[in-house]
DNA sequence: ATAATATATGAATAGATGCTCATGTGTTCA
DNA sequence: TGAACACATGAGCATCTATTCATATATTAT
């Protein structure tokens, strides 16, 4: 974990140019530290090739678990250990039809944001 | 790693409501294998409570390693350490200025998604 | 040249993460 | 009720990752 970062730090270099000002103004702009893990938490779960795999699947459609590890070519069990983290993050709903649970795209924030990261990478 | 994901998977369910057709399907509208790890990798790195910091830092102002390291309370190293990163996806760009290195945002491709985040774990 | 400053980087280590395997839970149907 | 199916989940393991510590590189000033 890296959450305790209260040890002392390099001291300050010579070049106050900038700061001072500035650095104490940083400190007072930026989110609160809660928001930050909470940013880190929500970005993390994009940062795994199995989840962005299964956005994209659910973009396109809902789906039952079965499927999106048939569409990836993987187990059941790592889709559903994938799945869970989606879900907590809320970036997937469910619904029951019987023995099968379908999976979809939670709100749009999602499309957006896989877009921007596609445009970003390919320039 | 988990590049290689060639072994036999669960069987196929039997609710093939969807499926088959969807599921062939699925395997040509998302985007290649290898975007897919690009697009994570770039995910990735805001996936850290550090690194996100020193965008929100950055978006306020250019800055110089050891004002990034003030502003953050952390240790030189350990910010060179995450800057490398940043840079290496081409999420900063840097300017020299004496003995100083000068680190901004590279595009607003950066601030968007940031954007797009803090509105999705506001909710 | 030498010292001092700003930044970068390699090695090592502790902690986080994703998969597999085995098994548990919930639903349907005979 | 019990078998079969769809899905969830805990433990274990191999891998990845972020920080620290020591040290290297680059720039400036003396």
């Amino acid at each position: 974990m890296k959450r305790d970062i209260t040890k002392e730090h390099a001291e300050s270099c010579e070049i106050h140019h900038h700061h001072e000002a500035l650095v104490e103004m940083v400190g007072h702009e930026i989110p609160v530290e809660e928001d930050m893990y909470d940013l880190a938490d929500f970005f993390k779960v994009f940062g795994d090739t199995t989840r962005i795999k299964i956005l994209y699947v659910l973009r396109i459609s809902e789906m039952c678990v079965c499927d999106i590890a048939d569409s990836l070519n993987m187990t059941q069990s790592a889709i559903s250990h994938q799945l869970r983290v989606l879900k907590q993050m809320d970036l997937v709903r469910t619904r029951r039809e019987g023995k099968a649970i379908f999976y979809s795209l939670a709100d749009n924030h999602i499309s957006n944001i896989l877009d921007i990261g596609l445009e970003h990478i390919s320039e």
